[in-house]
DNA sequence: AACCAGGACGTGA
DNA sequence: TCACGTCATGGT
């Protein structure tokens, strides 16, 4: 088991490269592997973000891309950005119909609108501070998933993100149960690998990318992972 | 033209 | 805890 994860790990990476998350829009892309949106990836570059505004940024990102493509939380980004508003002090000055039809293209307007404003808050009121992911898991509109998002991408903390992709990779190797909960399978990982913040960063994004060519539709046919299947 | 997208919340067993 | 309905828009 322990050999899996990281053969695994290894594998994506040498097939896929650095993917370059998170994706922040000041910074060019130069991935070339990424279709459609490759603009603020940053393939290699494990400093970033290190500006104030880049890492709200980031935060911003993670509740706008909740269950939706990441090219519309990108787009409604954009929106927030021509209104000058990716800025904390900034987007609270915003009348909600002014943000909502911002970030409307990223679905879910109503929840998320409330949920950019209440984070927002949240992370003025850290004036710098890393968040706990207690702290970050009592902000209404961020669970399991967006904490650990903000804290490995926006934070640099050792957090491993699990997400719908990686549950459905791995319980069709054969490796989890499909009704592991999130702690448990996050915890699979932590303990399989280093705690290194590069690794941790890689694999999310690598299992993402892995994930959307041969994951996104039914029956999932993975012929690059298929050897280290258990079933 | 259904199906899917880098989930979270509220509710009732 | 845990399963389930709901939230919304846009791409494929």
């Amino acid at each position: 088991m322990q050999d899996l994860i990281i053969k695994i790990y290894d594998k994506l990476y040498r097939i896929y490269g650095p993917q370059g998350w998170w994706p922040i829009l000041s910074h060019e892309g130069t991935n070339p592997t990424k279709k459609g949106v490759i603009k603020g990836y940053h393939p290699g570059n494990y400093d970033l973000p290190i500006e104030r505004n880049d890492i709200y940024e980031v935060i911003l990102g993670t509740i706008l891309t909740q269950n939706t493509a990441w090219l519309q939380a990108d787009k409604a980004l954009s929106h927030l950005n021509q209104l000058n508003a990716l800025e904390p002090e900034k987007l609270l000055q915003l009348d909600d119909e002014t943000l909502k039809s911002a970030i409307r293209c990223a679905g879910f307007l109503n929840q998320k609108s409330i949920y950019l404003k209440e984070i927002t808050r949240f992370f003025i009121e850290l004036e710098g501070k890393v968040p706990t992911r207690e702290q970050l898991l009592q902000v209404k509109g961020v669970g399991n998933e967006t904490a650990d998002s903000i804290n490995l991408y926006a934070y640099k903390q050792p957090e491993f993100v699990v997400d719908a992709y990686t549950k459905r990779i791995f319980t069709h190797l054969g490796i989890v149960d499909e009704k592991i909960s999130y702690i448990k399978l996050k915890n699979l990982f932590q303990f399989h690998l280093p705690g290194s913040i590069p690794v941790y960063q890689e694999y999310h994004a690598l299992i993402v990318e892995h994930a959307k060519k041969h994951y996104s539709r039914k029956p999932y046919e993975d012929e690059i992972l298929n050897e280290f299947s258990l079933k």
